[in-house]
RNA sequence: GGGCAUGUAGUUCAGUGGUAGAACGCUACGUUGACAUCGUAGAGGUCAUAAGUUCAAUUCUUAUCGUGCCCA
């Protein structure tokens, strides 16, 4: 009979098919009422699958499976964001390929585009999750922008904005001049870069003294109200209050001592545009100066500059102005020196400072409530140390700006009236109600904010916006809170403080009760992954190489808590092989006929090999169960790896060949039922981790047919209270040990492994010989013994061996050379000594056998002794080779 | 500058107040009736450095050094 190898890319796709058409990822309704659910960290709409999805979705595949298999009826509900300006970017792009402006087009055939786009292309992302194996509920998949979701979002912003929760305001804000939007300070990246510090002196008004400010934007001198010099700085204090002309532009300013003004940075006087800074904004306030804006929104100088730098870009304007500087003998000098430039994370264009009418959430606020939250541990952090990093920013909260001068998005439900006055509704015939109160029977015309919200802010309404909120749902009911978040910590502001300020705020009870952050994928040198490094690594190709099932394993067993994974293909292959080592295993099985039988009576289980295996397989079964439950996934895989690799293939089925050779028909039945049993249960282990083998194994041996259910919807294996089966642990233990020296001896001796040799005793029997004795058909095949010879001793071709700390021969029948035999012998007895040394001094020290644990002290002692007798013994051997 | 994390075998990482582990890699041998995507055996570590606490420190504390990340 022959049998093909496993094939990952039919299998896959097969069994995917198989179980989406089946419907085995919904939920599924158990007696126990007790219920586990996740919600997706739902990617955006243009998304792709890179290697942190990947981490990300296999870690919460393994916790769904498991507790789907632990009998919670399990949700996982999926879904993606609208991504609104990077979804806008694109469709922008695309049109323009085919020469269409979006202003052309208007908003709503816009935004009629972008829904094209997303029925299109919005799938992708998930099709790839499917591929992963990922076992979400693909029926509830729910989009941002979906007409349920934007109702909740709309309730959500009327209610914050009636609670003063959510405020309009004019305020500085982080511009975007190149998407020409807002955004929120957590969407700008500090970048450390190389800038020029020029230093320009300002002259004071009807006098000859100068004063040199410095600054990196010298445009800016354009929107200056103030020169700031620190109160403390001496060199400065007579000018304070005096007024300075601002070349170039020619207003007057006054110098004014204000703390922010670092003497020891530059020249020590600050050039203070409120305008145009964070720093001199608060600066500004509290000194009382004037606000004076030069920059359209496109980043160009606007008619409040001089008047030849007007539609002026403001880098061209920095060019400009510092030559004109130069020319009239203004600028003493540049230096070059690093600091940090803000970015816009979707532009990567240059941020500018603008004052702009905004709406804001009041974040400080509803941070009150995650921050207790977090405290009392109704939601907690794993790693913990994350709890630190949460408080940190939460305790130092500003206002989020939410608003986004985009089309594609949640448009803000607030009206205005002719003037100007703001009606907050969640539709429109609500805010003309609101409206005619106001203004009683006056007529207006009524206008909707064509602002659209942050994506972040429909995120965070997602673990119960999806579930159907407001309406109080089935799912609601049942999965709100959802047990867990599994994210990546670079997040954590984004989305998981904010997701814990709208469910506290909304919802009784937390949105989740725990958040599992896990890290970063990076290359195997430790480098993060990016396209201009060119070490990307796609996961779909490893995919289609090596099996989403060998990905999955190597994600997991690498995501230790706290640490980076440094992902490697030879990493990928390693587990693949893992894999094929299993289905070679699993053909042995079908080779010798192995099938499974309903009634396996464990209390009729006879074979020592059999009660080892299983006993090995309840420990195994129980770490892992344990292991998943704190989040330990890398050890929970190592657990599984380690028993089906080296306890079951390794010894097991080793140990199996000498009895499906034997002719005792009772025993080659029980091994034959056992055996199938024991891959039941390790297919049922790995299922979290390599869905889809398992899932292929379990059908192409027709396990269904048996246990009338799909391996995906079986039980956990619970075994936990079976004692008798250890009753041969130390047995088959010890019968391992003695192979393996004898293994070990034969390779030292540079004998073939392939040669038989006999046992002797030249003790009286003891232990190891009964042991032997009681298990010879397994130790003469798996340890290749002819069998037991008197007396053979003092041969020549024989050497002395310790196991288990007795003598016993072995007899070849070929010579031997003893000499390297010798040596290792010396060697062995050198390091017992030197143990048997540092535990007698340590027993000699007087406060030691005081202060020490009695059982410490008593295991030493036993320790020496038997070392004692081992060397002992070891050196009688030495002393026979001659 | 402030904060967090981290330093253990060639590499990636577990782990522990009482004899240092795994995987991968490496070396040698091997095709024995599941498996060469494999088997058997083996080599390989002053647990970053220093001081302290302790009968005992790789583990706890402190400092130093190295590395990474976050915030300003």
């Amino acid at each position: 009979m022959e049998f093909k190898k496993y094939n990952h890319l039919k299998e896959e796709k097969k069994i995917s098919d198989f179980w989406i058409k089946k419907g085995l990822f919904k939920p599924k309704k158990t007696k126990v009422k007790k219920y586990f659910s996740i919600v997706i960290p739902p990617p955006n709409v243009t998304g792709k699958l890179h290697m942190g999805h990947a981490l990300n979705n296999s870690l919460q595949d393994v916790l769904v499976r498991f507790y789907r298999m632990k009998g919670f009826e399990t949700l996982w509900q999926p879904g993606t964001d609208h991504a609104g300006i990077a979804t806008q970017a694109i469709v922008e792009k695309n049109l323009q390929k085919k020469g269409i402006k979006k202003n052309d087009l208007g908003r709503e055939k816009f935004i009629e585009e972008v829904w094209k786009w997303k029925d299109d292309s919005g799938q992708i992302i998930l099709d790839q999750l499917k591929k992963l194996g990922c076992s979400c509920d693909w029926s509830r998949t729910r989009f941002t922008m979906d007409k349920d979701l934007s109702k909740a979002v709309t309730k959500v912003f009327v209610d914050l904005y009636n609670h003063k929760l959510i405020y309009k305001d004019k305020k500085l804000v982080n511009w975007d001049t190149h998407l020409q939007t807002a955004i929120s300070d957590l969407e700008v990246i500090q970048k450390d870069v190389q800038s020029q510090l020029y230093y320009i002196d300002y002259q004071l008004e009807n006098s000859e003294t100068k004063i040199t400010i410095a600054t990196t934007r010298p445009e800016t001198m354009m929107g200056d109200t103030a020169v700031a010099v620190n109160p403390k700085d001496t060199r400065y204090l007579n000018l304070i209050g005096k007024n300075v002309k601002i070349p170039m532009v020619n207003r007057t300013v006054k110098i004014i001592a204000d703390h922010y003004a670092d003497p020891e940075q530059g020249s020590g006087a600050v050039k203070i545009t409120p305008a145009h800074d964070f720093n001199d904004y608060e600066v500004g306030k509290r000194n009382n100066l004037d606000i004076i804006n030069i920059f359209e929104k496109n980043g160009k100088i606007n008619k409040n500059g001089i008047k030849e730098f007007v539609g002026l870009d403001r880098f061209e304007a920095r060019k400009l102005l510092t030559k004109q500087l130069k020319e009239n003998g203004n600028l003493v000098k540049i230096e070059t020196i690093k600091n940090k430039v803000p970015y816009g994370d979707r532009s990567n264009s240059i941020i500018e400072p603008l004052l702009t009418e905004q709406w804001f959430v009041d974040a400080k606020k509803l941070s009150k409530k995650p921050i207790k939250i977090v405290n009392d541990n109704k939601t907690s952090f794993f790693p913990s140390s994350w709890t630190k990093t949460f408080f940190l920013w939460m305790k130092n909260i500003e206002p989020w700006c939410i608003s986004r001068q985009i089309w594609w998005g949640h448009r803000i439900p607030a009206w205005y009236d002719d003037n100007n006055n703001i009606f907050v509704a969640e539709n429109e015939k609500d805010a003309l109600n609101l409206a005619n109160k106001k203004n009683k029977h006056k007529k207006f015309k009524l206008k909707q904010e064509t602002d659209v919200l942050d994506t972040w802010f429909s995120s965070a309404l997602w673990p119960f916006a999806t579930l159907g909120w407001p309406i109080k749902t089935k799912e609601f009911l049942k999965f709100y809170p959802t047990s867990v978040l599994v994210t990546g910590f670079d997040i954590i502001f984004f989305w998981v403080a904010r997701m814990l300020m709208m469910g506290n705020y909304f919802n009784k009870q937390t949105p989740f009760y725990k958040v599992y952050v896990h890290a970063l994928v990076r290359d195997e040198k430790g480098q993060k992954m990016s396209k201009s490094k060119g070490n990307v690594i796609d996961p779909l190709e490893l995919i289609n190489e090596y099996g989403a099932d060998s990905l999955r394993f190597t994600l997991i067993s690498m995501a230790s808590p706290g640490r980076d994974v440094k992902l490697s293909r030879d990493r990928v292959k390693g587990n693949r092989n893992f894999i094929t080592k299993m289905w070679s295993a699993n053909n042995f099985l079908n080779l010798n006929n192995c099938k499974l039988d309903k009634k396996v009576n464990l209390q009729s289980i006879k074979l020592p090999i059999n009660q080892w295996i299983f006993n090995e397989f309840i420990k195994t079964q129980n770490i892992i169960s344990k292991n998943i439950q704190i989040f330990r996934f890398d050890e929970a895989a190592k657990n599984a790896y380690q028993f089906v690799w080296h306890s079951y293939c390794d010894w097991y089925l080793e140990f199996l060949k000498p009895v499906f050779n034997s002719k005792n028909k009772a025993q080659v039945n029980e091994a034959k039922v056992f055996s199938s049993f024991m891959m039941v249960n390790i297919l049922k282990i790995l299922h979290p981790f390599i869905p889809f083998f398992t899932e292929a194994v379990w059908s192409k041996n027709k396990y269904k047919a048996v246990l009338k259910q799909d391996l995906i919807s079986s039980s956990w294996p619970n075994y936990k209270n079976i004692k008798r089966f250890n009753k041969y642990q130390n047995d088959i233990n010890n019968i391992i040990e003695l192979i393996s020296n004898i293994r070990s001896t034969k390779a030292e001796l540079k004998i073939t492994p392939k040669l038989f040799c006999n046992l002797s005793f030249s003790e009286k029997p003891k232990k190891l010989r009964k042991l032997i004795n009681e298990n010879l058909s397994l130790i003469k095949q798996v340890g290749r013994i002819n069998g037991i010879v008197e007396n053979n001793t003092n041969d020549k071709n024989s050497i002395d061996i310790l196991v288990l700390k007795e003598k016993l021969s072995l007899g070849f029948t070929e010579d031997v050379d003893l000499v390297s035999q010798k040596e290792r012998i010396l060697h062995k007895i050198e390091s017992i000594n030197k143990q048997i040394n540092s535990l007698n001094n340590k027993l000699k020290n007087k406060a030691y056998i005081k202060n020490a644990p009695k059982e410490i002290v008593q295991n030493d002692k036993k320790l020496v002794k038997e070392l004692t007798v081992e060397d002992g013994k070891l050196r009688s051997i030495v002393s026979s080779i001659n």
